[in-house]
DNA sequence: TGTTAACACGAAATCGTTTTCGTAGAATAT
DNA sequence: ATATTCTACGAAAACGATTTCGTGTTAACA
């Protein structure tokens, strides 16, 4: 078992100094072309590859990307991760993962152990806890050392940096507008608590769309799932809430969820109590998942373009790395001058399919 | 916009020297309880923290954890992936993932990309088309670099390793058996093709449930499904290659698929055949994901634990990277005497839902 | 008073690279 | 024959930390 060979290992080998070697197997005409072909022909013998951690070391730059998302067994957020996977590996770049779990302080220490040089830059989205707490103070420290951040999905004003996210809003609206075109007259809303901002956001769809189009809302149509409990292993809860939300409203004929599960779980509950999916009541859902794809019926939802998002957070925190290495610091004004951040906007799309006619 | 601070800027600044600082920093008793005082409160004050890059050079290991997948937009790897991160996490590593796509020059440019001392281990399943190559030099060559690989699921036994494997062959079996106790009479199996390793042994598992049950097999009630073919974005193409193998089969009462796509996919072309589930044909899958729980009807399904897979595989990877290090090299010993490589494999367990009487 | 031990700190090596600068010897120019 | 320029290479610094070893000062001891 034999360790990988250094420079050092190859310079003593063969007889001369450790500059050399370097030098030749980076072709420098500095070296005759005798010493350098011996010294490729033995370095490519010994399979060298120079030593990743020494070379961060020296470049001051790791070559590597931090990801740091609430939770990974979810295709939305595996989705953005291909993405970004897919361009840090064109560019040259790893990545390297940690789940905050949805809680602040894991979302801290996590940062805290990859911001300390191993990594070049974050693509994060914001846990919920760290969402309610509103304390951004880790955001910021990062930033101040002068490490770049680029936010998506759940992002917040508070922090300056990149962002990229969705067009919850419109998304939304375009979802809510297809249900009322589809002759819907009572459309039903089921969301999450209004501190995650996509909720809000795709609540306040909800409301512009059916504003636009002269209908009055009607408070008692919006459901508010309360995401503390653990809904995901206690679908019953879920379904009970919304068995209980329908059997109060009977005359709903329309659902617009803030998600897959809300929706899937919708029709679920629509045909145990005899209503027929999309004649008696339409569905469409947010986020285009496994679940939308495969339901029976299959699920109308708004599609995300996850690995767009991730695509875009990649190249925008990678092109904002070499900029700065193009332009040291000067790229950091004095600090008034504010540096320009940029929001991209990834639209979203309808993706028609068996739940809504 | 300050860089983070060194010890030398700290050393400089405090007129002393680096040695002092780090002494002082670690509490060592060689430094008065001025100095050392003055030097934390210095340090905290301008939060320094030790750079991760310097320390793994110095170390010679990083503390990080290299997972090399063919997919992560894939209930069973994330899920895998949130258990390395977990016992990684808690053990104090981090983890940096690569993803494979399938493909086998993906998986070797990855390997190389963290093997140069990115990573200190590796945990990995084996890309489709390696599978099917056959071709294990990347493997071996790591191996012999002496950095440990730990392989989960798509394992193989010419490469020596520690393994955490399903019971594949095992969980075939119970789900086998437990459509015949359902008094299924016809039982038909959708599967992969062979070269996947885990395809293969849920094969046997259903010959063997067969053969114990003495019912004779037989070959017309088996599906090979070619995903060659994109499968997953060309569901149609699926639905009908199972549609024409129930209608050539009218007789069959229960499928045992071997993921959780084809039995979805079989539950629907049922359904649409007229047939009812599970009155008519009951259905049970492998892999209890998302699609298994909110499936409609919901469906019965062999867990695989993948989390616990994830933690296993960590906890392999970990302990060896550790007793490495308490007894260097000799734990290699002499070519002749081969490390012993520990299997584990994790138990499946049958979730019932409503595709089962 | 001279010797030794304890204390508190600094210098330097090390991890593996790259890169700048210096230089011995050969080749060329004057 | 002397001055100059190449050629081909090596020494050393640097990245940021830890650790071994050495050393000057003071305190304790004989």
């Amino acid at each position: 078992m034999k360790r990988k060979i250094t420079l050092k290992q190859i310079a003593k080998e063969l007889d001369v100094s450790v500059s050399t070697v370097s030098k030749a197997l980076s072709n420098s005409k500095e070296i005759s072309e005798d010493t350098t072909k011996k010294i490729q022909a033995f370095a490519k013998l010994y399979n060298y590859r120079p030593n990743n951690i020494a070379l961060s070391l020296k470049n001051r730059k790791t070559k590597t990307i931090g990801i740091l998302i609430p939770e990974i067994v979810h295709h939305f957020f595996s989705t953005v991760i291909r993405g970004i996977e897919r361009v840090a590996n064109r560019r040259g770049y790893n990545v390297i993962v940690g789940l905050s779990n949805e809680s602040f302080t894991k979302e801290i220490i996590n940062m805290e152990m990859l911001a300390n040089g191993s990594i070049d830059g974050f693509i994060l989205s914001i846990s919920k806890e760290t969402l309610l707490k509103q304390d951004y103070h880790h955001f910021h420290a990062t930033i101040n050392q002068g490490m770049p951040i680029v936010m998506f999905d759940r992002v917040v004003n508070e922090v300056d940096c990149d962002k990229v996210i969705v067009d919850d809003f419109n998304g939304a609206v375009k979802a809510v507008k297809k249900l009322i075109e589809n002759d819907c007259k009572n459309i039903a809303l089921i969301t999450t608590m209004d501190y995650v901002s996509v909720g809000r956001l795709r609540t306040q769809g909800y409301l512009e769309a059916l504003q636009t189009s002269g209908i009055e809302h009607n408070s008692n149509l919006i459901l508010k799932i309360d995401d503390s409990l653990d809904v995901e292993n206690h679908l019953e809860l879920l379904e009970a809430e919304i068995a209980q939300f329908f059997k109060t409203n009977p005359n709903i004929d329309g659902v617009f969820a803030v998600n897959e599960l809300y929706a899937v779980s919708s029709m679920k509950v629509a045909r145990k109590l005899g209503l027929k999916i999309p004649d008696d009541m339409q569905v469409i859902g947010f986020t285009d998942g496994v679940l939308s794809k495969h339901a029976t019926p299959s699920l109308t939802t708004v599609s995300q373009h996850g690995q767009k998002i991730g695509e875009q957070a990649a190249n925008l925190l990678i092109d904002r790395l070499e900029a700065e290495e193009a332009e040291p610091e000067q790229y950091f004004t004095n600090n008034e001058q504010k540096k320009d951040f940029i929001k991209v906007v990834i639209e979203t799309e309808i993706i028609e399919r068996e739940s809504t006619k």
